[in-house]
DNA sequence: CATCTCGGGG
């Protein structure tokens, strides 16, 4: 007894006295030793005090909840440290949660300075701005307003609230600043998008650490000023990890997703600096817009390799990835895998599977969700909408309109309204589409109205479509997909002078088409392809295997798709008779590089148009090869001769 | 008497 009770005091000692960041093993060891004679203890709450923030720093809250609760009496030290561990780890409701406990307990200590932080913290993350400014007026009350500390997480989080007139103030007022104080105001200009103000003041500081510099590249990055950020992130004297990640997040924000990628092999070859979970996330979004499935597995690999939590940022980018770039059984595995799951989590799996086409799994899983008391949101309806659009179950899909709004309280969006009355279209139900549009009770956008020319074009349906198109160039003179409709509807009746009048409006009016691009993932690379590119170095290949491939289809049975009126809006022209549509060129590079056997997996930016929908069928039984490709609007896995969508899409 | 605030994300 008396030798545990001296080593017993030997650990207190150690661990009171130790300043290295101790592993989270160690911490589980001290504490089943602590535990074992706690009613030993010399000062429990010391030692929880340091168990608790090596828990916050491992975001081990629920063992952090657990020490804590284990305290007889809390000091205002130990509430402290609690409150820290979960506001450091983005659990503000918690945080708030502990703090109304706190006052309402009537044996736990009065709130100080260093508990205001942490509260005012977690207030403006969740944009708590009732609660936030009763706790402001709290702190005047309680004489804590003249800390330093108090007064800068005041003004950061009046800028979170999108007060920055607030927060300047505070900040004017101070009688001492420090570095915090003008990063605050920094970061906080650049988060109200006054990244003017932000500029000025970063010149104005004399002192600069590499927070300053990661704030200012971040607010440029996000103004959209990617060279400006690039130009800070170049100037930057030093870069740590949030550096690299401000400017890896802002190319895969900015739509740069071959940027943020380049950036982050950069990051590991030059810097040596090796990714974190926030690092990881930004470059899981780029590979999911891109469908860069190899280096998303790599990423996978290499979470699994260094032990590295699958916390719900990482495990939602992670599934989404694997989702978009065709794995959706990959990304269900992830998703089974996550300790914690929210609405994001749910929506994810829901529209990956309704990408797949996979419409009753999807609403096998919303009830699913349901059933875990996951309140669904415009997302998830987004997702169970758009499984109803790919198998054309309209009813099912105006049942969910319904329910969206009439159960859960959720004002549907354009972009609900664009996939509803895209589903009525498809299906014919032309009238109701058009009544749906007249009785939105927001502004129709061009996709709204596009939907319903793409059923005008499906059904044949000109007078609608004369109608329609007038209403799109209202709104977008330059809208490309009318010219084409309206070309090809002059086409279809012969009117081939009409047709050709036109192509001549729609070329004075610089209408502009966006180019039709698909790209593959080899070897690690993403490899781009423009409709007729030539500009590949392995081009004249490419040609010849496309040329090979059209005899074999030949014999096959395939025959062109001529009939113009089959183009729809969002397909590549084919002005051109011996253009090649990009997705043609990368399947066929795809088949050239890729070892066989392999499955081709190819995205495009546009919907794959009828022609090379069916041509992509007859290619995969030719060559005996899955072949994935991703377009605009879902995704198509063709196998022997057939496609998943089963040519609805 | 030991604790705090500012930067990166699906």
């Amino acid at each position: 007894m008396a030798l545990q009770w001296h080593n017993h005091r030997k650990l207190t000692t150690l661990l009171l006295k130790c300043t290295t960041q101790l592993s989270m093993k160690q911490l589980l060891q001290i504490h089943a030793q602590l535990l074992t004679y706690a009613p030993l203890s010399l000062d429990p709450n010391r030692i929880a005090v340091k168990l608790i923030g090596v828990c916050g720093a491992h975001s081990k809250l629920r063992h952090a909840a657990l020490v804590f609760s284990q305290l007889p009496n809390p000091n205002v030290f130990a509430w402290n440290a609690i409150l820290k561990a979960y506001a450091q780890n983005n659990q503000w409701a918690h945080t708030l949660r502990y703090f109304n406990y706190q006052l309402s307990s009537p044996t736990a200590p009065d709130p100080d300075e260093y508990t205001f932080t942490s509260v005012l913290k977690a207030c403006a993350g969740l944009v708590a701005v009732p609660h936030g400014l009763m706790i402001h007026s709290f702190i005047i009350k309680g004489g804590f307003e003249s800390n330093l500390f108090v007064q800068n997480s005041l003004a950061d989080m009046y800028f979170k609230f999108g007060c920055p007139v607030v927060a300047r103030q505070l900040f004017d007022e101070m009688p001492v600043r420090d570095l915090v104080s003008w990063n605050t105001l920094v970061s906080g200009y650049c988060l109200v998008g006054d990244i003017d103000s932000a500029k000025w003041f970063f010149d104005q500081m004399v002192e600069k650490n590499l927070i300053s510099w990661s704030a200012m590249v971040t607010g440029y990055a996000r103004s959209g000023n990617l060279d400006a950020a690039r130009q800070l992130f170049d100037d930057m004297p030093e870069r740590n990890v949030v550096s690299w990640n401000a400017m890896i997040a802002g190319y895969a924000q900015n739509e740069k997703y071959s940027d943020a990628i380049c950036l982050f092999r950069e990051m590991q070859q030059v810097s040596g600096l090796g990714p974190n979970d926030v690092t990881l996330v930004s470059v899981l979004s780029a590979c999911a817009h891109l469908g860069a499935l190899d280096l998303g597995k790599w990423i996978d690999w290499f979470i699994n390799r260094s032990g590295m939590e699958l916390n719900l940022f990482l495990g939602n980018a992670l599934a989404d990835m694997y989702a978009k770039c065709g794995c959706i059984a990959e990304g269900r595995r992830v998703f089974d895998l996550m300790q914690e799951r929210d609405v994001i989590s749910w929506s994810i799996i829901i529209s990956g599977l309704a990408m797949h086409g996979h419409a009753q799994e999807a609403f096998g899983f919303f009830y699913e969700m349901l059933e875990c008391r996951v309140k669904p949101n415009e997302v998830t309806f987004m997702g169970l909408l758009s499984a109803c659009t790919h198998a054309g179950m309209v009813d099912k899909g105006l049942k969910y309109f319904n329910l969206m709004s009439q159960e859960y309280g959720i004002t549907p969006m354009v972009e609900h309204y664009g996939c509803v009355v895209d589903l009525l279209s498809r299906a014919g139900r032309l009238d109701e589409a058009e009544d749906l549009i007249n009785s939105m009770p927001i502004k129709p956008n061009v996709i709204v109205w596009g939907a319903l020319l793409g059923g005008c074009r499906i059904y044949k349906d000109i007078r609608r479509g004369e109608r329609v198109v007038q209403r799109i160039l209202e709104l977008d003179s330059a809208h490309s997909g009318s010219y084409v409709y309206l070309a090809n509807v002059y086409a279809s009746m012969g009117r081939l002078d009409d047709a050709a009048n036109c192509r001549l409006r729609m070329r004075d009016n610089g209408v502009m088409k966006t180019p039709g691009c698909s790209w593959i993932e080899v070897d690690n690379t993403v490899h781009e392809f423009f409709m007729g590119d030539r500009s590949h170095p392995q081009s004249e290949k490419i040609y010849l295997k496309i040329k090979e491939l059209g005899l074999k289809m030949k014999l096959a049975g395939y025959k062109p798709n001529t009939d113009l009126v089959v183009h729809s809006i969002d397909e590549e022209e084919k002005e051109d008779v011996i253009s090649t549509h990009s997705e043609k060129l990368a399947i066929a590079f795809g088949l050239i590089s890729m070892s066989e056997g392999t499955t081709i997996r190819v995205v495009k930016n546009l919907r794959v148009c009828n022609d090379c929908h069916n041509a992509t069928k007859i290619i995969s039984r030719i060559v005996g090869r899955e072949i994935v490709v991703r377009d605009r609007s879902r995704f198509h896995h063709f196998k022997d001769g057939r496609c998943s969508c089963n040519d609805y899409w």
